[in-house]
DNA sequence: CTGAGTGATTCATATTATTTACCACTAAAT
DNA sequence: ATTTAGTGGTAAATAATATGAATCACTCAG
């Protein structure tokens, strides 16, 4: 009779009150129901009304004020912290990392406002702008050509910033400056997932191309078009590269089951 | 201050330690890391594994073996119940319908399953088959025409049944006639979700038609390419529908808070 | 038939969560 | 400036849930 070995199982990932309080409240801030500055109901109203104790909701509104989502005020109140304002505040954004189905609203986002950023980079770029965005060309084609990935990496980064500081938007210029550091530091995804459906990477450099010459020829359409192209591509590859990790996952369990 | 009411906050989804067993056990299974008939770890060796207390873990055996996906006997062991052999048990579907994630797997997999029998059902239909197959199509337009939903709900199960029918292949005809008795009973989905993006029916109409068609006309590859269509819409919409109910339920929560 | 495994039951103990009471702060009303 | 009614903050008793351990009953291989 075959039979699974114990080590097939894993510990239960089973949360604490307080956790479920903490991520529940997440959902509600990442879904825009909390919105910022609003003041929460009392802590005796919250309490009741999800139906846990004081002292365990006040354990994880104690989680919320360390992550800086959340203000509390002994003798006033508890107000949702100013997340967004004028830019994403690092909280707000590392809150929507770890909220999975936030992700890909993130990235609607996202591609909005880099067409849009494109755009205008195409109409009003300077020629400092566009010998900037030359430049960067370069630094991509030499680091895919050398395969550093770490170069690969900041010249991404330049790119969006000097298409962004190219749009000379000012509001624009701050909306996306947080983005684009978290999406540095690794925060959104892991930068590898975007070669998983372009495995050499070429893809991913061709885009980037595109981008500057479509800007650099001012041509407003196709700098667009180019833009949501290429958020396009990053949206499929992070899902399939998320789906064939989950595939591998169960796979892996899988195979232990036989070891 | 705009402040928000207690109401917004909903309780608190936190499970027990047995209720959080008994959905990774279940996960284990959907995900065909417990196959059927397979002899689970003993309790003392699952409970340490897991990390949780016998009389937890024995909690949660026992959920499972009221809903039929483990059989436990004195003495003996725990094993995985037999799930599928011929035809997936009802505990196997329901299953699936419970966790959601696994739901498309199950579409894709019926995907397959509707194109090979749609295109054995194309060679092989006989007279009978055939007038069978244009009587339901004439039942699919008048359930139409007259906006019938009980009666187009029964109209499509007849005609899927049919098409199985038709392939003659006793196999698939067995592991289907489960799979649709469930999904009449509106255990996958709500069947309303398919008129998210084909408002009128007329789409869905169209393509039951164009399958009963290709059929009768004996063209199998012609009847594979419009179950396949079919089924790519189905899952279309209910993803689609799912994202809107989901957006929806967001938007009332946002409403309730200015209320 | 026996023994070593399994599941089944029960109870004492530990941990987590709830309930309750009271203290300290804040801000609006007087 | 004072008062009051709200808020958050702290602590302890109690309740609920979970764990750990001991023992019983069944099964099957040797």
């Amino acid at each position: 009779m075959p039979m699974i070995a114990a080590s097939v199982f894993e510990p239960v990932d089973h949360d604490s009150v307080a956790d479920a309080v903490v991520r529940q409240i997440e959902t509600m801030i990442v879904d825009g129901i909390l919105k910022d500055g609003v003041r929460l109901p009392s802590e005796r109203e919250m309490a009741e009304a999800m139906g846990v104790s004081r002292p365990k909701l006040r354990e994880a509104l104690q989680v919320l004020e360390t992550r800086k989502l959340v203000t509390v005020r002994h003798g006033d109140g508890t107000f949702v912290a100013e997340l967004t304002g004028r830019a994403m505040s690092p909280a707000m954004l590392e809150l929507f990392a770890r909220h999975g189905e936030a992700f890909f609203d993130y990235l609607e986002y996202r591609c909005e406002q880099e067409a849009f950023a494109s755009r205008l980079a195409a109409q009003r770029a300077t020629r400092i702008d566009k010998e900037r965005l030359e430049a960067i060309k370069e630094d991509l084609k030499r680091a895919w050509a050398e395969d550093d990935a770490e170069a690969s990496r900041d010249a991404d980064f330049d790119l969006h910033s000097a298409v962004v500081d190219a749009s000379h938007n000012v509001t624009l210029i701050h909306m996306m400056a947080a983005v684009y550091d978290l999406t540095r530091r690794g925060v959104f995804y892991n930068r590898d997932l975007l070669r998983t459906i372009d495995g050499s990477g070429r893809k991913l450099l061709d885009q980037h191309c595109e981008i500057v010459d479509s800007i650099v020829a001012g041509d407003p359409v196709r700098a667009e078009a180019a833009a949501r192209a290429h958020l396009h591509f990053v949206g499929e590859s992070i899902r399939v590269g998320q789906e064939q990790d989950f595939r591998e996952r169960r796979a892996r369990m899988r195979v232990k089951t036989v070891e």
